[in-house]
DNA sequence: TCAATTATAATAGTATTGCTATCGTTATGG
DNA sequence: CCATAACGATAGCAATACTATTATAATTGA
């Protein structure tokens, strides 16, 4: 995986004119990551991330319509990323337990390298994904999105590895909705660890957050 | 339950003045509800809502600061209403395992009957619970709102609940990240069925969703 | 019961947000 | 070296998210 600099590629729907094409839209993404950030989705704007790349809103307008659709932007390249981390670190692996124990890792935990080849950092878009990213899909307008494929590279993810779970137990009747609870709960208690300690039982550092979702799955598949 | 016009408390912080004290404050309620379900958080505004009772937007800001510290009270009325639903369907029942059964569904269920006593419709109210609660508390403030105490009605009720769960299993070392896993994680499995399907397997009508969760639980505490 | 407080309505105003439009200049690539 | 796309600079506009002021109505408490 590490230097392999594979190019991610992201359903068309989500920009107006690709920001991998261009130094600008490159900049584009490398900073809105990083400001994001800092001050958070709701008080991201264009104009901010005008002013911190020295260029006027309406270039970022040519990119994106908008702070939301760069949202989903994000989120789908992080998805589609993770796949690619998926697929790797599951090749090549004949127990489907032991894929699915690599699986449940890399879903449940926080990435902590960034490859620095490629502008995307990815230590900071997965701490958008774990803080932000379900901002993206809590709207009015999500059906419209779905349908236009906005989601896929999340349900493709979800998707794969429901299919690792069927190969253990090809009768279990709620594989979707087993990784997906294990995805969006890893990253709550992660979020929770960090600001609500009350409604987890983690000491701030501890990733004990994937131990217990290995066991969760584990036990109900039994 | 059902007739005892329980009065619910929220936390003080929560508002400017009480909306329970005023005739203006508790259509402030009723029709914020119904509006935030008609057209959701985002496109809520308090000139909307003031345009709908026939007051001036400058009247809603001396109940609430902001639409957000709105969205606080709304979730905190509902945690505290909740956790009175708890006591009463838990209250002698001696099996812990029984306690535990019926308060996963009074968790994971959504509220089908409005009891019609109070201004406060909760049918409407476990809507928006489902499908904004989360941007309650995922934002840049959530450390010093949690400080002032905002979101002590949801911790009770994962702490009333975690309690059921020690007594079933005293060595049990996640009682509170099983609990809140549930919790959100029957939230958004509602909200997928109807949006995102691909993340779940639920038919779009079908409750199968306490029974999921219930299995989850009982499997991971044997 | 009347003065004093409080609640609300009506209105105005301001800074910021979330865009759209225009136009001149710079790249760039065929 | 010309055509066209990309970008910067600037303007402007409607909506949002408030704050402030004043007048009137309601309440309440001495």
């Amino acid at each position: 995986m590490k230097n392999l600099n594979i190019q991610i590629e992201v359903n068309p729907e989500l920009y107006s004119k690709n920001p991998d094409s261009s130094e600008l839209g490159r900049k584009i993404i490398t900073n809105s990551i990083e400001l994001m950030n800092e001050i958070g989705f709701e008080s991201f704007t264009f104009k901010k991330l005008g002013l911190r790349i020295k260029s006027p809103e309406s270039s970022i307008y040519r990119y994106f319509d908008n702070k939301h659709t760069l949202l989903l932007y994000l989120t789908s390249w992080y998805w589609a990323w993770t796949e690619y981390q998926l697929v790797f670190a599951t090749s090549n692996i004949s127990s489907s337990q032991e894929k699915l124990i690599r699986s449940i890792e890399i879903l449940t935990k926080p990435v902590l390298i960034d490859n620095s080849i490629s502008y995307v950092n990815e230590v900071l878009l997965c701490q958008i994904i774990f803080s932000e990213s379900l901002k993206a899909y809590y709207t009015k307008n999500v059906d419209e999105e779905n349908k236009k494929g906005c989601f896929k590279a999340y349900k493709s993810v979800v998707q794969r590895v429901s299919d690792m779970i069927l190969e253990i137990k090809a009768d279990f009747k709620y594989p979707h909705m087993l990784i997906s609870t294990v995805i969006e709960g890893a990253h709550q208690q992660k979020y929770f660890a960090e600001h609500l300690p009350a409604l987890t039982d983690l000491s701030k550092t501890k990733d004990s957050i994937t131990q217990f979702y290995t066991e969760l799955v584990f036990s109900l598949l039994k």
